[in-house]
RNA sequence: GCACCUGUAGCUCAGGGGAUAGAGCAACGGUUUCCGGUACCGUGUGGCGGGGGUUCGAAUCCCUCCAGGUGCGCCA
């Protein structure tokens, strides 16, 4: 489908060649002067200088040859030599009943699509999520999301921490706590129990046991970097140990994910990279890509036109040891043989840019990756609480996920079964639903490489530019379609109605929202940009309700105008529950 | 020290070079013969950190200064 934009940019840029200049003057934009009209081009100013006449001589030529048209219902030329546009009621209802008709409701699918494969999550094997696992998990979902409506094949990866020193640190506390396992026992050759010997809550005390110890403790340190060292030569009792507490992280990330409406399509682990590390290392080395230098091996990755030193992006370190970027650039290996992707979108906090920079210069310049694939860095700012400052528990803590989704959840369910009577377990439901919106709407509504203060009390509120907001605008249209299915008796074909002419400004102002879906959608994928999903629908809502409030719709007695505006509320209650979709969440049957 | 990012209304944030810079919250006032008043309407507030520049036109681009944050090879 045609965007509104293209559509009526060629008429004006017809108008500007007829009248002998150059077309592309013609483009149109939403006006934001919404008092004077409804979409502006400001051709004329720009062509003034090019064709040496008055800007103001050049619009009025333009309105003479476009009124008329049937695109407009008022073509203005203004002041310095703006040209006002407002678009006829036929035109604008037609156009809405085209997007009615369409599944992907006015976005065009990618012409050529690509591969994308998104890296986000950021979670780690034995370590809990907490609330600084939020943004990457929140963003990354919804980046997967828009770029896979939008056409594109999209593979979220979770790239799973599992590999490195945290490893050895378990084990080695393991060892200290259970010397007697067989795990340790290198005479063992029997097969190792199923079951994990410990619990995920275990697991998670153990952790920063261990890593606290081992900076105050050398030896225990020492021991730890043997055992990660023993891991990584496949020691079979450290092998098993790692299998198992794989398994039961995995499987308690999942649970995590899942209360966060995240999915991944890719459980790729750190570990997956490192077989192709060797290969790595020697071809790096082989075709003159690295040196060595203070006895670590690297590859410079300067450019000339840097304005600041770039450091070399380091490969093994001087004990021959690899690192993150090491494992980075084997993880783009392995995807471009196992994917091919033509873009790599990494949403990671934004501290790691120039860690991020140095490996996608070295992938380009050592050649891993084509000449056009993309490699994205998407940073994001840190969560902070009313204070300012990174988010914190009461206490003073770090906060788990699952508590701040139960909380928020625990708030939701209060101001439910507080406002109304509901009965208890759908109150609980609704709740979750409501607190997930009030979460992801609440990050994604800010920039996301900017830091932002999580406010519990202005997330979950149903008033102002919220979550909350969003879904209650929905709730009140999925009411009102009941109601009127309901009094039709046997189910009424919805799609079958057809918009009619806007009879006021309100509804125009719905009808012209609704059309901005597909470049709002277009414009939060290219830029990778999600928050403008949430201010167009917050916008959409806001319309909705005006036109909601001065107009009766089910006691409409005009039977055709009564069924305009129910397609017209069942085409905008379609793109809310697109656009929450697109964000990762969705709205409850009533709250 | 060098580099990057940020600085918009009391607070939280939007603003893809263009016309009087916008929302929400907070404050005050109003709206119910009707479909959810967890809504809607209205009132006031800043001239976009300061200063220069480019442009017909700058919150948006460039330079500079100030303030805050972050990062600067053997952590991830």
């Amino acid at each position: 489908m045609q965007q509104v934009l293209d559509l009526i940019g060629s008429y004006v840029g017809e108008a500007f060649e007829t009248a002998g200049y150059d077309r592309t003057l013609g483009k149109v934009t939403v006006s934001n002067r919404p008092d004077l009209c409804e979409y502006q081009c400001n051709g004329a100013m720009a062509g003034a200088k090019l064709y040496h006449k008055a800007p103001i001589a050049i619009a009025e030529e333009l309105v003479e040859i476009l009124e008329g048209g049937d695109a407009f219902e008022m073509v203005s030329a203004v002041r310095p030599g703006f040209i006002n546009l407002r678009l006829s009621p036929q035109f604008l209802a037609d156009y809405l009943n085209e997007e009615r008709k369409d599944e992907r409701l006015g976005v065009p699918a990618a012409e050529h699509p690509r591969t994308v494969i998104v890296d986000y999550g950021g979670a780690n094997v034995a370590k809990p999520l907490h609330v600084g696992h939020l943004r990457s998990a929140v963003i990354g979902e919804s980046i997967k999301r828009i770029s896979r409506f939008l056409g594109n094949q999209v593979l979220g990866d979770v790239h799973l921490g599992d590999w490195g020193l945290q490893m050895g640190l378990i084990i080695t506390e393991l060892r200290h706590r259970s010397p007697d396992l067989p795990y340790f026992d290198d005479a063992f050759t029997g097969s190792y129990p199923e079951e994990a010997p410990f619990t995920i809550s275990e697991l998670e005390e153990i952790y920063p046991f261990a890593s606290k110890k081992s900076k105050e403790d050398e030896s225990y340190k020492a021991e730890a970097l043997e055992a990660t060292h023993q891991l990584q030569m496949g020691k079979r009792g450290y092998y098993a140990l790692w299998q198992h507490i794989l398994n039961v992280s995995v499987k308690d990330l999942k649970k995590n994910y899942d209360s966060l409406s995240v999915t991944f399509d890719l459980w790729k682990k750190e570990s997956d990279a490192q077989p192709y590390i060797p290969d790595l290392v020697s071809y790096l080395k082989d075709k003159g890509y690295a040196r060595y230098d203070q006895g670590a091996l690297v590859v410079d990755v300067e450019e000339e036109t840097d304005s600041k030193k770039i450091p070399p992006c380091m490969i093994l370190k001087s004990d021959g040891a690899s690192l993150y970027n090491t494992t980075d650039l084997a993880t783009i290996i392995m995807r471009m043989e196992n994917w091919q992707p033509d873009d790599i979108i990494y949403v990671v906090d934004k501290r790691q840019e120039l860690y991020f920079t140095q490996v996608f210069r070295c992938a380009r310049k050592t050649k891993l990756v084509k000449e056009d694939t993309g490699l994205y860095f998407l940073g994001f700012g840190t969560m902070n609480g009313k204070d300012g400052k990174p988010f914190k528990t009461r206490e003073g803590g770090v906060m788990r996920l699952e508590n701040l989704i139960a909380d928020i959840g625990e708030e939701m369910y209060r101001k439910i079964m507080e406002n109304h009577e509901a009965d208890p377990e759908e109150a609980r439901e609704t709740a979750r639903l409501v607190a997930l919106s009030a979460i992801k709407y609440g990050d994604l509504s800010n920039q996301a490489s900017k830091d932002y203060i999580f406010d519990v009390d202005k997330f979950t509120s149903f008033e102002g530019n919220t979550g909350p907001y969003i879904l209650y605008t929905i709730v009140r249209i999925k009411s009102i379609l009941r109601r009127y299915l309901g009094e039709a008796g046997d189910a009424k074909d919805l799609s079958s109605l057809t918009i009619l002419p806007p009879l006021s400004d309100a509804e125009k102002a719905l009808g012209l929202a609704l059309t901005r879906f597909a470049p709002a959608v277009l414009s939060a994928g290219a830029d990778r940009a999600p928050h403008r999903i949430c201010n167009y629908i917050y916008e959409l809502a806001n319309e909705f309700n005006r036109f909601y409030h001065e107009t009766p719709i089910l006691t409409e007695n005009q039977p055709a105008q009564r069924d305009s505006y129910i397609a017209l509320i069942d085409l905008t209650k379609r793109i809310l529950e697109c656009g929450i979709d697109l964000l990762g969440f969705e709205a409850p049957e009533r709250m």
